[in-house]
RNA sequence: UGGGGGAUCGUCUAGCGGUAGGACGCCGGCCUUUGGAGCCGGCUACCCAGGUUCGAAUCCUGGUCCCCCAGCCA
């Protein structure tokens, strides 16, 4: 039996197991799950498959609630200007934790003291190995690893210099507090995995007060049992420390017993992923920020003009499994032209204005031509756009001598404009030094007009075109999201960014766009007629007009991938 | 090499002993007063080898390949 491309939700087998457990009456029939990113950086697409799938299964079970957790148990990488980051980008994304924002830095407390009851129960002890003398008693994949000399430390010596930890007298890695449980365990999680770590660092939520901070190993399973948590959904990577987590969960007694359910991560094709490399870029100023157009962030995406419905379009397409795999960049893409298709306005713009002179249309004269806003819905309505005399055509749409598929405007020829005339074109100036077209002289045929007698008459193309005493001048950027030149992995080198298309971002500044475009507000998506998606800066200043180009133009991918120029 | 996972069109995914389906992509055609839009058609897959069975992507056995784990990161 196969799914019909009409059925609602997927399923895949994290849902499966959820469906089970209600059958089951597992948990009492509840379903809980959480979103817990570190606040450590800045959401992306790849954050985004989490999110729709936690959120997600959430919304379609009954009474189902998911919560959102910043997982910040280090203080040396977290800052509050992330955790607002997150916030506003999952609320974006169109999810709702409703009242369940919880921090796992509240839980401090409490952790510790499930960290005494391990201590008491002889199941945690103080370790004073350095951190290199603990790395060699590990072992190796190969070989089991060898107790530290501290391991059997009394409870009370344990309780001591657990206390003594917290209460600062310890300098930064002097002791660790440590599970105990199999230093022989082919499963390395399991050698005794540190429970907490000295950090004479402020955290951003906790200040002062704590200088040992829990790890996740130990945080995560705890910080999911406090909350009632009743499917714990992770990455792939966490598959063996799912050991781990049952044992932190069982034998701190903890009245609820979640569950960790494992899926693999998302790849996009010639992407930058890893939140650490997109730390570099901003750091290092190849970008312009974490909202930059041209990063995979959920800001950028955002102000590139993708929409939260496109997003989730797109996350429930990938769907869930097992597997590693890389999804193409261009079925991203192709969500976003789907859902910008149906509601982006059409607008006449200009990007490389090429001036056209109608020779037999009268100085001074100006027409209101009528626009419709969108072919694909005819609620969008329709719009005046003048003509007059002067217009400006993009330098694309003539060739001086036509190449056998050019069906445009060239010397001799005729074309539409779009919602005017049929035009030909009857002569060519050039800059006299240059050699440079500067200015077309043109013919218009007045019984061709849009809805006239002879509207009907069958020329070769239709081109864009905006009145050039009502043009506006506009910046116009065109972007190509920053792609590397390896479709997956980055090679180890000293410098990954030498795998980064460099050309990804071409303004052009002397785009003339319609007059309606003199004022549109901030986030707007349009099309511009055979052009392409653009979306109205969400943050530029006031003034001239500014559009970032929405999805990246489809010849342009083959020369991305070979780390060409794509303008 | 120890442990844990995974292998189905180029890509992602469905399948749960009974005709391998969908989406993206690609190719071809049509249409159009924008198209990167729309319509029609096509393309290509069960990692390998055995076995069980009337019948295997699915069950069994043995291989192969890929990913993850030796942070006081998450």
């Amino acid at each position: 039996m196969s799914n019909s491309p009409e059925s609602p939700s997927r399923s895949d087998f994290i849902r499966e197991v959820v469906a089970a457990d209600r059958a089951a009456g597992k948990h009492a029939g509840r379903v809980v799950t959480r979103f817990p990113p570190e606040p450590n950086g800045y959401l992306h697409i790849g954050h985004a498959k989490s999110i729709c799938l936690n959120f997600g299964i959430a919304a379609e079970n009954p009474g189902g609630v998911c919560h959102l957790r910043m997982d910040d148990t280090n203080p040396t990488t977290e800052d509050p200007e992330y955790v607002q980051a997150i916030q506003d980008d999952v609320r974006w994304l169109g999810f709702d934790w409703q009242d369940k924002l919880f921090f796992a830095s509240d839980y401090f407390e409490r952790l510790y003291g499930f960290a005494v009851l391990l201590i008491k129960k002889q199941l945690a002890y103080v370790d004073s190995l350095s951190a290199e003398e603990m790395r060699r008693h590990r072992g190796t994949l190969t070989e089991p690893g060898t107790p530290s000399p501290y391991r059997s430390r009394s409870v009370e010596e344990n309780l001591d210099l657990f206390q003594r930890m917290r209460s600062g007298e310890f300098p930064d890695g002097a002791h660790v507090l440590r599970a105990k449980i199999d230093m022989a365990s082919p499963n390395i999680n399991l050698r005794d995995p540190v429970l907490y770590r000295i950090r004479h660092v402020a955290h951003y939520r906790t200040g002062a007060s704590w200088c040992i901070y829990p790890s996740y190993d130990f945080a995560h399973p705890l910080s999911d049992a406090i909350e009632g948590i009743t499917h714990s959904i992770c990455t792939l990577e966490f598959e063996d420390h799912r050991p781990l987590y049952d044992w932190v969960v069982e034998q701190c007694e903890t009245s609820q017993r979640p569950q960790q359910i494992e899926f693999a991560r998302l790849n996009v094709s010639f992407t930058v992923m890893s939140k650490r490399k997109l730390l570099d870029l901003v750091e290092r100023k190849l970008v312009d920020g974490w909202d930059d157009p041209r990063l995979p962030t959920l800001k950028g995406l955002r102000r590139r003009g993708f929409t939260p419905e496109a997003l989730r379009a797109f996350c429930e397409a990938i769907g869930v499994a097992k597997r590693d795999a890389v999804v193409e960049v261009q079925l991203l893409e192709h969500f976003v032209r789907e859902d910008l298709n149906k509601r982006a306005p059409r607008v006449m713009a200009v990007l490389r204005p090429l001036r056209v002179v109608i020779e037999n249309y009268p100085e001074g004269q100006v027409e209101q031509l009528e626009a419709v806003n969108n072919p694909e819905d005819p609620s969008a309505g329709r719009r005046p756009v003048p003509f007059s005399r002067t217009l400006y055509i993009d330098q694309e749409d003539f060739r001086e001598n036509p190449p056998k598929q050019f069906f445009r405007l060239a010397p001799g020829r005729e074309v539409r404009l779009r919602y005017a005339y049929i035009i030909t074109c009857v002569g060519v100036i050039k800059d006299p030094t240059t050699g440079e077209i500067t200015e077309l002289r043109c013919t218009y045929d007045p019984d061709t007009k849009s809805g006239g007698p002879q509207a009907q008459r069958k020329v070769k193309a239709t081109i864009h075109w905006v009145s050039a005493p009502h043009a506006v001048d506009a910046e116009v950027r065109l972007y190509d999201r920053l792609m590397l030149t390896d479709p997956g992995k980055i090679p180890v080198e000293d410098d990954w960014t030498t795998h980064l298309n460099p050309h990804s971002l071409e303004r052009l500044s002397a785009c003339k766009v319609e007059p309606s475009l003199a004022t549109v507000s901030p986030g707007t998506r349009l099309q511009f007629e055979r052009v392409g998606y653009f979306c109205a800066d969400p943050d530029s200043a006031p003034g001239k007009p500014v559009f970032n180009r929405t999805v990246t133009l489809k010849d342009a991918w083959a020369r991305i991938e070979k780390g060409q120029p794509t303008g």
